[in-house]
DNA sequence: CTGAAAGCGCTAACAG
DNA sequence: CTGTTAGCGCTTTCAG
């Protein structure tokens, strides 16, 4: 009947995991032998190698990677700490899917955390990876400098910037070729007969907000479209608000006959404030949109854009990060993944009179 | 004997991070007094606390939690594992999302990783979260059987089980209403007049698949359809594959006037087939699909999903998580989260003759 | 209020 | 081939 377990379960007397001391003991050997097959290091028999795997086994031992790191030469914790603007968006799951595969290869696990551009926030999390000793960081940002990090990088831990470049630390980096890309979309829409072009973008102290405001005016200004022709219209952060702005925009007297939008959530505001506004509207205004997004092809008009390249820069920040994490210890360097323009429909519309 | 003097520039002498050794000497007190700083524990005069806290702040000292965990009474690495199908795909992402939110205000870091449906994997990032010793996990499922998570669970380790439920093993579970979806989902093609009803499924091993499909003919059985005049198609992982399974269809002498598709990547599979087909086929051929998806309502015609709540399922799956990690020792609980259905244009398609 | 000693689970450096 | 002794960075226990 009952008997057996007179133990509290509030109290755990005995510890939750076993010890390579409960395994040593049971296979009757000394606790550094049990280290020794645990870590396939040599000088065991082979015989004593499968007491002790047996004994593992019997009692399912689990080492404590913690631990053994504590007192491991330049003991690695094989963590890496990830962080994205929200692990909810698809950016940023590409991203992270390409880290977590290149960590894989090293048996090396990632903590994922999403910022919500709070500089705070984005502190805290710094601080509990640090706490946490994850052997670097590859991330992105939301405060306006980054020199808080520098004891960090002084400590040798590898920092890999992705999306944005740092500002007051020099460190690698891997992001999109924002200014550039933003220029092609606009000589895209000036190629098809366009000069009264809108540029509908993100929150101006982000950082590729800005790039690619600037990548739009250099370009119009280069390609001698007056700006006085242009509207501008920053801190569009949501769907809602560019949806609305577009809204405004679109019911001018003399309304733009191209829109730019700088970024995913913009795009598809515009392209519901398009369908409000009926297909009168929507094939007369072309539509250039930065970022592509998952079935922007069947849409209809289907979505131009110039596309970033999520999984790459996940791919080639982890490469980074690997090779600092190895010992490399060559200057900092920019990688720059350059986008690329998707002509699907709506940014092929022609200016009309 | 060993001590100091020879410095190797290539393996740094001094350790990476300073400790509280380290601060206790630059305070000028005991080490243990560094500890009830840090850990805001009483007993300190407020003058020797703002030493030690003056100390910390000019080494740049960063608590090791590993270290503290190892001696801690019943110590927490606040750490917990989720596992999803991929990191990258949507559903996932608002799950984890959710998860995080949660766990940020118990200060706890979240490792997450993609399973990609295959079983080793599973193994294999559950025993790397266990030796870093996570608090539980929070999982989805690639293996036929869980019970090799039995004796992890006696430890006391929570473990609950998202988006399918466990098998050969009792534990806590969050999941969608997936049989009932299906038949409503059936149920409202059927009421608009369809018997020529198609369903095409994922893979067949995947316990949701099955579910749904389940419920996808008990409704037909129980609405009195002939069960002869439905095609069933299963195996259909990716798109391409649900696009050519489509395509099949639709090109028979007696094509299905409705089909009911029960997951994300074959719903986009068949629309994508209905569109190379052209406005006659998509505009005569109904479509519910399992499980929402971004733009949904942008598409022409808007597609009808049954919806599945991914940022309810995770919020759900942590509030278990956190009740079990508190001690709840109630017998275990399958949360049913309930799917909605949005009609939206393309399963409100009447039958034709 | 403060600190010395012991030890968490493991690995490093040496013995045998 | 195997085991012993330290001690990683911290918390516990217990003595001042």
């Amino acid at each position: 009947m009952t008997s057996l377990s007179s133990v509290d379960p509030d109290r755990p007397q005995i510890p939750r995991y076993p010890t390579m001391r409960h395994v040593a003991a049971l296979a009757g050997v000394g606790i550094k032998t049990v280290s020794r097959v645990m870590n396939n290091e040599p000088n065991v028999s082979i015989e004593t190698a499968s007491r002790v795997l047996d004994a593992a086994h019997r009692l399912n031992y689990r080492p404590n990677l913690h631990a053994g790191n504590l007192k491991r030469a330049g003991g690695r914790t094989q963590t890496i700490g990830l962080l994205v603007s929200s692990v909810a968006n698809p950016f940023a799951g590409a991203l992270h899917r390409a880290v977590e595969d290149a960590a894989r290869e090293r048996d090396t696990a990632v903590f994922a955390a999403s910022l919500d551009d709070d500089p705070l926030r984005e502190r805290g999390i710094v601080e509990a990876f640090i706490q946490r000793r994850v052997d670097g960081l590859i991330l992105t940002t939301a405060t306006s400098s980054q020199s808080y990090l520098i004891p960090e990088q002084q400590r040798g831990t590898p920092l890999v910037f992705v999306d944005r470049t740092p500002v007051g630390i020099a460190a690698d980096a891997v992001v999109s070729d924002n200014a550039n890309g933003a220029a092609t979309a606009t000589r895209h829409l000036i190629q098809h007969g366009h000069t009264r072009i809108a540029y509908l973008g993100d929150r101006h102290d982000i950082q590729t907000a800005r790039e690619r405001k600037r990548g739009f005016i250099n370009e119009l200004v280069s390609q001698g479209v007056p700006l006085a022709s242009t509207t501008i219209v920053e801190d569009l952060h949501h769907e809602e608000s560019a949806r609305a702005a577009a809204h405004r925009l679109l019911s001018l007297a003399d309304p733009p006959t191209a829109i730019f939008s700088s970024q995913n959530l913009v795009t598809i505001g515009v392209i519901r404030a398009l369908q409000d506004l009926g297909s009168d509207v929507t094939r007369t205004t072309a539509l250039v949109g930065f970022d592509d997004f998952p079935l922007s092809d069947l849409l209809d008009p289907a979505v131009t854009v110039v596309a970033q390249n999520a999984q790459q820069i996940g791919a080639l920040a982890a490469e980074r990060f690997f090779a600092r994490l190895d010992g490399d210890r060559s200057p900092e360097q920019t990688t720059i993944v350059s986008t690329v323009l998707i002509a699907r429909g709506s940014g092929e519309v022609r200016a009309h009179a």
